[in-house]
DNA sequence: AGCGTGACGAGTA
DNA sequence: ATACTCGCCACGC
């Protein structure tokens, strides 16, 4: 070969393995303690890179392999589509939620992000 | 090499 | 409370 090609250049990588940031994205959702969330921004800014939509293009692409119901959006609005497994987790792990008063009229719950949302305390 | 995309988020009306 | 706009940036065509 005339020119000299670096391993990392030669094998960009193997099918099916995941981005680096991917992988440390999903690390992150990894910390988020049970009855806690993290939002999608709170992710990119803890990991400084990235952003909201990074963090949230890779948990739609591989959250499968994380407790993808800890990261959420800002304004606590349960993932579409997976609304009742979500919530069957939050209420396992004592996730604040708001939902009194509006059961009864339809509305699928929200979580409380004021309590809910997590900012790093304690993680070791 | 660009360019469009999107499990977002903050701001504005 | 809802609806809309604009900035964000890694990733796959």
């Amino acid at each position: 070969m005339s020119q000299e090609s670096l391993p990392s250049d030669a094998v960009p990588e193997p099918p099916g393995a995941l981005p680096e940031y991917a992988e440390r994205v999903l690390e992150v959702a990894e910390l988020i303690p049970p009855g806690r969330v993290m939002t999608y921004g709170d992710v990119a800014e803890w990991l400084g890179e990235g952003g909201p939509r990074q963090v949230g293009r890779v948990m739609a692409l591989y959250g499968g392999a994380v407790p993808w119901w800890r990261v959420v959006r800002a304004d606590g609005v349960l993932l579409p589509g997976h609304e009742l497994r979500a919530l069957g987790h939050y209420r396992a792990e004592g996730t604040p939620l708001k939902e009194a008063g509006r059961a009864a009229e339809g509305h699928v719950p929200r979580l409380d992000m004021k309590r809910a949302r997590w900012d790093g305390e304690g993680h070791t």
